[in-house]
This record gives C-alpha cells, structure tokens and sequence, in this order.
DNA sequence: ATAAAGCGAATGAACATTCATTCATCATAA
DNA sequence: TTATGATGAATGAATGTTCATTCGCTTTAT
C-alpha cells in the first residue's frame, strides 16, 4: 500500500515534477525519477502505487494547495471584478514562477488516460468552482450581465487563461507571463467591442 | 518511405481516428489501426513512417481541410463581427458533428511529443493566423478596440471555444455543443461586464 | 529483536518494427 | 497468343528492445 507522505514522498514528487517537465511523461522512466530524488528504484513503489498514480499524486498536491493559497487572495478583495483579476494574476503568476510546474500541467497531464482523467477531475473541480461564485457573486453585484451564462462564462474565463499559460510554455517562456495580466483581465471583462 | 496517398492511406487514416477515439493514443496497438482498417500489420509502414506519424498525419488532414472550409465560410461574411461569429459555429459545428474528430483533436493530440509538436503546429498556425486576421480586420472597421493586443486577443477566442470543446468531450458529449455559440461569441465580443 | 524502510538486480510482458516471402498485375518477347 | 520476367503492394510471424514492477536481501531505527 502506497505511503503517500513522509520526507521522500514530498522529495519523489519534486523530482518527479522536475523529470516529467524535462523529458515528459510517457519518456521518463520511473527510473530516472528514482536517480533524480536519489534512491532506489524499489523506494518509489513504496510511496506510489505505480508510474501514473506519481502523477496523479502530483497534480493533487499542485492543485489543492492552488486552490487554498488562491482562496487567501481572493477573502482580501472586496468584490467580484477585483475577485477575477485576482484569479488572473495568481493563475498566471504561480505558473510563471515554476515553469516546470507549468510544463507538467499544461502538457503531461493531458496525457489523459481515463485513471488520470478521474484522479485530476476532482480538485480542478475545485478551481472551477471557485471561478463560478466568483462569476455568480459579479452578478449578484449587478457587475456582470444578468443573462449570463456562469458555467459556460467559466469554460471561456478559464480557457482564455489556460491557453494563454499553454502557448507561454510551448514559446519556450521565452517573454514575462505576468505581462498578460491586464489584456486578458480586459478581454474577458470588457470583451473586444468598441465601448 | 512512407507513401501517404492512395486508397488505402485514407482508410487507415479514418480507421486511426476512430481507433484512437475510442482507445487513446498510447493504449492503441499499431496492430489494431490495421485491424480496424483491415490490412496487415505491416501495410501500415508502407503508408506511415511510424505511429507517431500516423497521429501527425491525421492531424495535418483533418486540420487542412478544416482551414480551407472554414476560410470559404469567411468570404462570404460581410464584416469581422460576422467572421467571428462563422468562425465560432463552424468550429463548434464540425466536432460537434464527429465526436470521434473531436476526441482526437482535444485529448489524443495533446499527448505532445517534440516531433508530434512540430508536425502539428504548422496547419494550427494557419488557424490562428485566421483568427488573428479577423481581429485586426474589426479593428480596422472600428468594431474591435485600436488598443487591442491582436495577438492576446486571439488567445482568448482560441482558449475559449477549445475548452468550450473539451468540457463537451469530456462529458461524453452529453449536450448540444452547438447551443454554444451564441453565449460564447456574446463573451467574446462582449465581455462579461454589465452594458 | 523486530519492524519498517530501502535497495537494485532480475523478470517478463508488451509492442513497435522488420523482412523474407507471396501474389497479382502488367509489360515485353518469342 | 502465350510464356517470361519485373514490379511493388501486401503479408504476418519473428525479433529485439524497452521498462514497469517485483522480491529477496540489507540497513536503519525503535
């Protein structure tokens, strides 16, 4: 049975983290994670019940620490516009900081597999969430439309986001993520209309 | 050398799809592509250099014509507005049409590999280039903001409609994606923020 | 002394790819 | 017309490699 938590647990992922990101997930062999963290190969079948449950493991402990660091930010703003340029700029910011992080999650984890896919769902779903209320809350605040859409607002508010993280990576993050703050905050409130 | 033409090159071009659709990519057996299309194991190779490059094939076919059709729905648009609004429903309409098509394009294809990578960019970029065309095209019939970042911009249309997609995939197409359209083409222009 | 943690060589299953051979077609020559 | 030969598409069994996973043993901690 899978340890999933002790001193190499936390290790194994980071190493993890850093090997899917430089060689990709299908490439790497559980092998190289083993060398990467400096231990046996046995070891890691001590804390991970096989090579896809690393990854699983790895994207819920990115995710929900994510998503409660991102809940801090968000109690301080006063109201759902400020609440979404909040989301933003966290998004972007954490991805910017930890651009192997941000290789696993854009490109490795979309190598979905229906396990993979399951173990993913659950903690975006969180994220997802937490986008709606806010987009709910801009309503309530006669900030945004009435007639609008919240799920379907979520999917264009995190797909906007999402994909402006993916071609940063692919672009080899070669520019300042963080410098797409405001033009994407604007497109997405303010849309391209002439005002 | 691969021949990549011929009858037989496009029935194991569909029958990959389809296979693929329904497996994944990597739990696909090359065997089974050629079972499916219902030839040898080694007639594949005389049509594809590698399994890789059945994938990267398939993606180049189904993404060229998908440009030139689309860019044939474009003409007939009177202004960028109506451009963006074609470019939204005939997006939607096409996966929304070949659930197998879809589930390729959103998941299978993401599954990115240096080489699966650079086949697929280049018929991707036309798209974009498309879209971006578009966006420049409202700016200058003053529809579209003058402070628009063009290529910001087209991020979030792409973002958008591709998770607008892939939510409908990974929900087992369980509701009309074209029902879409209009709110998601309403965000776009729009924005979220009350008029 | 006992249990837990760690080791790493050995295993074996999975699967992409190869290649010697077959077969049908068609041009050429007798 | 008929035999001969050339071509290359198609076959599918055999190959070889790659790794994930296991397990018997060793080390460390309590």
């Amino acid at each position: 049975m899978a340890k999933r938590s002790g001193e190499k647990y936390h290790v194994l992922i980071d190493s993890a983290v850093k090997t899917f990101a430089r060689t990709g997930y299908h490439r790497t062999r559980v092998a190289d994670i083993a060398r990467e963290a400096g231990v046996a190969d046995g070891t890691v079948y001590i804390y991970f019940e096989n090579k896809e449950d690393i990854l699983v493991s790895l994207f819920q402990e990115l995710m929900i620490s994510f998503v409660d660091n991102l809940y801090c930010e968000l109690v301080q703003c006063q109201n759902a516009t400020e609440k979404l340029a909040a989301i933003i700029k966290y998004h972007l910011s954490i991805l910017a900081d930890n651009p192997d992080r941000a290789r696993v999650t854009q490109i490795e984890l979309r190598q979905i597999d229906q396990v993979i896919n399951e173990g993913i769902s659950k903690p975006l779903l969180k994220y997802f969430q937490l986008i709606e209320e806010v987009i709910e809350e801009g309503k309530m605040q006669r900030l945004y439309r009435q007639n609008l859409n919240t799920r379907t607002a979520r999917k264009v508010v995190f797909g906007a986001i999402d994909e402006v993280v993916t071609c940063w990576v692919l672009s080899s993050k070669s520019y300042d993520l963080t410098a797409l703050c405001e033009p994407v905050y604007d497109l997405l409130v303010r849309g391209l209309q002439e005002v």
